[in-house]
DNA sequence: TCTCATATGATAAATATTAACATATAAGAC
DNA sequence: GTCTTATATGTTAATATTTATCATATGAGA
């Protein structure tokens, strides 16, 4: 699936404009490979192995160009720095408040959840995330 | 409303052993008064009008006991520094992706949805937090 | 291969958050 | 009301996270 991913990266990036450098496949391919919302601290140390010399700051700043281009996204989370996502399709989170993991999760009914065409104050509705928070089974076995 | 709500809130600090202090109060106070999940930087300067004394890091200090004792809350966002919620009711977010404005919002419907018993993983489900993104009325405007 | 706009690497700076510890204070005991 | 003590605050420093700057390197079209 990584591979199928990183093809369609670089078609994006062709169809986009967007110079298709190493680096940005790179961290696109860690970020396509973990897809545990890492924070950007996570995907430079899983970059180190294979790319060394690549510098904290390049990483953040592919990140944003990345997300500026809508080739991946910022998660929401309750919790100190910035989570990526590269699974652009509609899905929701489940968070536990416990370790902080957080996975994928795909469910009909809820993606198709609508809001009210009549939000207050003439909000215009495009996108909704639905986190759902509670204990993952290793925090509840470790609960009880 | 906030009145109702510091009551609430001494009553709490005295059933829950917390010490009751004018800095905790006055924090408390700030995110009754402004709901529109502000960050720590932003509660220190509405504070610094009454209180131009009280340091930074007691306010991020004040923020993790309350946190921890559950009278406030964090809110998930994607971007930057951690956003506070003194409305510990259930209540969904609409946040707009341009300006960044997180207003709360309550329907019925939304309140009561649940997801199915099965989860992957044998995740337990507690809470739902329901983010509505796209455009206030504003942003909107300017857009078109 | 050449050219040039754009990305990277190196470095510094800005912003956000946490830690350490001496002093001050809330809350229960007397 | 005063005393006592555990806990919170203020001060300061440190760490963590993110952004900016700019000279050099490189992707992509000519």
């Amino acid at each position: 699936m990584v591979e199928e991913w990183l093809a369609r990266f670089d078609e994006d990036c062709r169809k986009r404009k967007i110079r298709l450098t190493a680096q940005r496949r790179a961290v696109f391919k860690a970020l396509a490979e973990d897809l545990g919302h890492p924070r950007v601290e996570e995907v430079h140390q899983r970059l180190k192995k294979d790319w060394p010399s690549l510098p904290l700051p390049t990483v953040y700043r592919i990140v944003e160009d990345l997300i500026a281009s809508g080739l991946i996204r910022r998660v929401a989370s309750e919790d100190g720095p910035l989570r990526l996502d590269a699974n652009m399709e509609a899905h929701q989170h489940l968070v536990c408040r416990i370790c902080g993991r957080m996975e994928d999760w795909r469910d009909e009914r809820w993606a198709n959840v609508r809001a009210p065409s009549h939000l207050p104050n003439g909000f215009l509705a495009e996108e909704y995330d639905i986190r759902i928070s509670g204990l993952c089974r290793a925090c509840a076995a470790k609960k009880n």
